[in-house]
RNA sequence: GGGCGCUUAGCUCAGUUGGUUAGAGCGCAGCCUUCACACGGCUGAGGCCACAGGUUCGAGUCCUGUAGCGCCCACCA
């Protein structure tokens, strides 16, 4: 540590305001956080944050997260690791396209040409321009970086000591090209494949979705019971569906092999109402007895146990529904369907062609009641449908060409991963289990979307003009990154762009967590040497309600891509709740934006509540909380000033300078306090580690400072003196730096008062390995909490006098009050004391009469 | 349907391996205009630790079951 500096620069008026502005500045100027790049892997601790959604906002669950991340960064550092913390933006995606969209009042238009000279009209109308995919691609840049630069400043504020020279943006040259090489190396490795399938569809952002972006929506259904002729038998199948719209596409009905109310039907056949298409009755494990009539309806496709049974027992395909969510047209006499009244049925579908499924809906049921199929009146239930999380009608399944990572048959291996991983808490283990058992489609990350990472490839076109898929050309390394709607092949000129003889582009990006799931690859400079120190980082920091996305596809590209974990560590925020505990989202317009709450209170007081809640554990925002925090930074301000008034400057005080029992006695428990936290914070366990230093600084300041005050001052003997002033420095350089990583902006501020450099940078306290002494402060203690309760009961000032105090207790207890009995009759104005052996201990005060 | 978490003072939550009389903060009440701190301090009231069994000398803590709340996963006709 560097020499104390000669005088003490306490000001008169301490205060928390403006710490922030003061400090972030000098922590920029003095480099306080670089990373030190010459660090070798036993010392270098990497993080992994969360490159947040750019084009959102940040509210306070993202200040309560990152706060945790930043808690271990501060207390790595100051244990002397070599602390790597990046800090991304996930800048490219959907969320982008929407904000851009409506903010600049345009659309993409992939097939317009690019203008160099487009300005978009600010404000936006209503009217929405069509752009090249160029252009809007610059203005998704353009409002990223804007949006990055507020996003960065409340980082700032909020204190997080990450090295700003390792930003980076998933959008980024550097981010597209570490994607598209990773996912040219997983085509090399045959971990990803291309294959035209039954994809889930969201119709309104015409996009495919992947299973982790599904999400369950309770909605309103109706029960529709429809009957089915026999082929060559009398009677008819009835089933029940909520989806009578797709009668067109129904390809088989299915029952449970073991239900014998349809055991002898298996492989007969009956017509589908009013389209007259043959469908056998086929048997499966997955159709439930207990279902609606016990036998379901197989269209391609209503759902995905649709896509289940199509597969598994081989259905014809009639998939009727467009990219567009509407019905496409068909023909009824192709052989495919097989319809016996091509002509009827083709005029009761021309009525669906281009409607979309909720209009279809209504049309089939008024004519399957027409027609005398709808048995008894539709019912109405309440169940679950498949929703794209961020998408507003239910999704369809269409068939369409999509990149797949193979994530299924590497099942057991990911499993595996997850229990190599160490959770923070243990209990999220089980989260990433349930989604990895529960995995039933590879990962798609092909989206048809314009702002993301293009697939890196081109297909050559034949002679006659044929695209063929199957023989991708791809780029070079060097080349990467590249954007095959703009750049030509290797070997190809951009004039032969869809000619024959020539080549198209991968017409599709890559979904945003394909790039985000590198990003320890991205901020570590994948394919440099640094990587190779930094990887797997050691934390992984994050909100439980990504662990099926972004955990899940970090986890598989790194297992892919390098035999390893990506991450030995993984903390895991909870979620951050209103007042009235339900979860904060901007949707339900209950999201808490961070800004004024940190200019309210002080980014100290919003850390220190943040810091309060436990890993994975749902935290109300509590203002209460908030403010607690900032009288515990003022707190902080006023012992140190007086610490620092009894102290002197340039003295550098030991702990063989301790000689007071009751001074020792303080440093002991210090000592174990140290351990105590030191052992919990290398388990994750910031919050209780604050628990355990505020108790302990608490009772440091009430207590101990009021029964030093006087030796302090310079009475006693000089050893006495001495005693407790090296006592007071050194407590006060230890709780400083406890404190540090909760609280950096007023223990930076203290730490200056007296200290060359910066706190966050300060070795980590050590204990002092002060001898134990005979206990003395605890006894101390209760007899002074007594002596006050009696004032307090008695109506006086604390200062008033007592004229004697009768103190009764075990023989070691009173030996403890008599080893610091100068102090105790200072702390509480006690002219004498006396003494007498008894079981418990209890005392008798006797005020000095007032005067 | 499977899984996980929670249930402790009016409120928000601690209670690590079972061990004296169950803790903190906020709020509330009372007192103190203290020479580090009124952006204070001191003191106090307030709890059948969700419920029912069990193990144990001893259970808020371990086991079994029940209920409520929240979340994750699931093939949702």
């Amino acid at each position: 540590m560097p020499d104390p500096p000669p005088a003490f620069r306490v000001p008169d008026a301490p205060s928390v305001d403006g710490l922030e502005a003061r400090w972030g500045e000098r922590w920029d100027a003095e480099g306080v956080y670089r990373f030190n790049r010459e660090a070798t892997k036993a010392t270098i601790y990497a993080i992994d944050t969360p490159p947040p959604t750019v084009s959102g906002s940040l509210h306070l669950g993202h200040v309560f997260s990152y706060t945790h991340g930043d808690l271990m960064a501060r207390f790595f550092r100051m244990r002397g690791r070599d602390v790597f913390y990046p800090v991304g933006w996930d800048d490219n995606g959907l969320p982008t396209e929407r904000r851009v969209q409506n903010y600049y009042g345009v659309r993409c238009d992939p097939t317009l040409p690019y203008d160099p000279d487009f300005e978009p009209d600010e404000p936006a109308g209503e009217a929405r321009t069509p752009v090249s995919r160029r252009n809007f691609v610059e203005l998704c840049t353009r409002l990223t970086a804007i949006d990055e630069e507020a996003f960065k400043g409340l980082w700032r504020f909020l204190g997080l000591s990450v090295d700003w020279s390792l930003e980076y943006s998933t959008i980024s040259p550097h981010a597209r090209a570490i994607s598209q090489r990773a996912f040219l190396e997983m085509l090399e490795r045959d971990e990803v494949y291309a294959s035209v399938a039954p994809t889930l569809w969201d119709v309104d952002f015409q996009t495919a979705v992947s299973q982790a972006e599904l999400e369950d929506r309770e909605r309103p259904g109706v029960y529709h019971r429809v009957a089915f002729a026999r082929v060559g038998a009398e009677g008819t199948i009835e089933i029940e569906t909520t989806r009578p719209e797709l009668l067109a596409s129904c390809v088989a009905l299915v029952c449970h092999p073991e239900d014998p109310r349809y055991a002898g039907l298996v492989n007969t056949t009956v017509h589908t109402p009013l389209f007259g298409v043959e469908v056998p009755i086929v048997a499966h494990e997955l159709a439930d007895p207990q279902k609606g009539s016990g036998i379901a309806m197989v269209c391609t496709f209503g759902d995905t146990t649709d896509v289940t049974w199509w597969r598994d027992l081989d259905l014809a395909t009639r998939a009727l529904i467009g990219r567009d969510g509407r019905f496409a047209p068909c023909d009824f006499a192709d052989p495919a369907y097989a319809s016996v009244d091509p002509a009827a049925a083709n005029a009761h579908y021309g009525e669906l062609v281009g409607r979309s499924v909720t209009q279809a809906r209504a049309i089939v049921v008024e004519k399957l009641r027409e027609a005398g199929a709808l048995v008894g009146e539709p019912r109405e239930i309440t169940h679950p449908v498949k929703f794209y999380e961020k998408g507003e009608r239910p999704l369809e399944i269409v068939t369409s060409r999509q990149w797949f990572v193979r994530t299924l048959e590497h099942r057991e291996a990911l499993l595996a991963r997850g229990e190599e991983l160490a959770w923070h808490p243990e209990f999220m283990r089980h989260r990433y289990r349930s989604w990895v058992e529960g995995l039933n489609v590879d990962w798609n990350i092909s989206r048809q979307r314009f702002f993301g990472v293009p697939f890196p490839l081109w297909y050559p076109i034949d002679e006659s003009g044929e695209v063929d898929v199957d023989h991708p050309l791809r780029p070079t390394l060097a080349d990467l990154p590249v954007d095959p709607s703009s750049d030509a092949p290797p070997g190809y000129a951009e004039a032969q762009r869809g000619q024959p003889g020539g080549f198209v582009g991968d017409p599709d990006v890559m979904d945003t967590w394909a790039t985000s799931s590198l990003s320890p690859q991205i901020a570590g400079h994948w394919g440099t040497e640094l990587f190779e120190r930094l990887f797997p980082f050691d934390l992984r920091l994050q909100a439980h309600e990504i662990i099926r996305t972004w955990l899940f596809s970090t986890v598989v590209r790194a297992h892919l891509g390098h035999d390893s974990l990506p991450f030995t560590n993984v903390l895991v925020s909870g979620w951050v709740l209103d007042p009235e505990r339900k979860k904060m989202s901007k949707s339900k317009g209950n999201a808490v934006t961070p800004l004024p709450l940190l200019e309210r209170h002080g980014a100290d007081a919003v850390r220190y509540w943040a810091a309060l809640g436990r890993p994975g554990t749902d935290t109300a925002v509590d203002e209460g909380q908030m403010k607690v925090g900032r009288r515990l930074a003022i707190k902080i301000l006023n012992a140190s000033k007086f610490v620092l008034g009894r102290i002197e400057p340039g003295v550098d005080y030991h702990a063989h300078e301790v000689t007071a029992p009751l001074d020792r006695d303080l440093l002991v428990q210090l000592d174990a306090l140290i351990i105590e936290a030191t052992g919990l914070f290398e388990r994750y366990d910031y919050a209780r580690v604050l628990e355990r230093v505020e108790a302990f600084f608490w009772g440091f300041c009430d207590d101990y400072l009021e029964l030093v005050k006087l030796r302090a001052y310079g009475e006693g003997t000089v050893a006495e003196v001495a005693s407790a002033r090296a006592t007071l420095a050194l407590a006060l350089s230890s709780l400083q730096r406890l404190f540090a990583p909760f609280l950096p902006y007023v223990t930076e501020e203290v730490w200056r008062w007296w200290r060359e450099g910066s706190i966050h940078v300060a070795p980590w306290p050590e204990p002092l390995a002060v001898a134990a002494v005979e206990p003395t402060y605890a006894a101390v203690r209760a007899v002074l909490e007594a002596v006050r309760r009696e004032k307090s009961t008695a109506r006086v000032s604390q200062r008033a006098g007592v004229a004697a105090l009768s103190v009764s207790g075990p023989a070691e207890t009173l030996e403890a009050l008599r080893r610091a009995e100068a102090d105790l009759r200072a702390a509480g104005s006690i002219e004498a004391i006396e003494y007498a052996e008894g079981p418990e201990l209890a005392v008798a005060v006797e005020l000095a009469v007032s005067s």
